[in-house]
DNA sequence: ATCTTGATGTTATATTATAACATATTTGCG
DNA sequence: CGCAAATATGTTATAATATAACATCAAGAT
């Protein structure tokens, strides 16, 4: 009855690979720029990282951010899956940085909206965009 | 001094066009579904199409929905992009409706979100997705 | 008038994502 | 074990979404 709260052990040589990608990333990236740097490791086509995306979106390990067409490696410790209708991103527009965010409000707040209106929430997407306080105060 | 209120009057024939054909609609249009009903009236490329969009979201006339890759035209009486950055939308992901809102508490909560970060909000994407009162009581 | 600005037209191409089908690998179970 | 079912992979082709680059046109300002 012990219940996993690491995918990490389970995932296939694809999935592995794509999340490796991504956890070294410091930032998004695209589908396509992941087939690229796994090129050397053996993939040839844009499926064979869509289809290890969409297990690690669903495992909880992956997000996709909408408003980018792009993924990141999820920034909480053990992400697992019950925080899907319930994280929020921060998108630099300058630097092109994301933050994973849980504000406590904010998820109360949409599903408060949720209820009000008889709306069966299964996700929410959020995705703040502007620009980064390291932005607005240091560089340029 | 008298600042418009409505740009109606300001768009040209081609974003009259697009604004038309979403108005029409009864929900989101993506840019190609719009291309395809206005070939009757010239339209050629997805980029007259596209040209128009931008002008008519930046008018704050139609927005863009991040996770259809799709358009909608405001539901609000007049949406003079003040609200760019206080919409939400709650999409059916049964019968495809969309709906538009405009939630205080949520707003709230972002724009809280936003300062407890030092974020400077330019805009926020807000999509509720799960499936509309209408299709979890009546249809199936 | 002509200059500038914004809109339009057009071709080509970039970017993102999936369909369809074949093969291989793993897993559950009798 | 041996076989069936499910899952993962490989591969080719194509669909769907979006922009680059450049030519032309129309309207308003000085």
């Amino acid at each position: 009855m012990t219940k996993h709260v690491h995918h990490q052990m389970d995932l296939t040589k694809n999935q592995t690979l794509v999340m490796t990608a991504l956890s070294n990333a410091n930032g998004p990236l695209s589908a396509y720029t992941i087939l690229d740097e796994l090129r050397d490791h053996g993939f040839r086509a844009p499926l064979q990282v869509y289809r290890a995306l969409d297990k690690l979106v669903e495992f909880g390990l992956v997000h996709k951010l909408e408003s980018l067409n792009a993924f990141v490696a999820c920034q909480h410790p053990s992400c697992e899956g019950e925080t899907k209708e319930s994280v929020q991103f921060a998108i630099c527009e300058k630097c092109g940085s994301v933050r994973e965010l849980v504000n406590d409000s904010l998820i109360k707040a949409v599903k408060g909206l949720a209820k009000e209106i008889d709306f069966s929430l299964r996700e929410s997407v959020i995705e703040l965009r502007g620009v980064c306080s390291a932005c607005k105060n240091g560089g340029h």
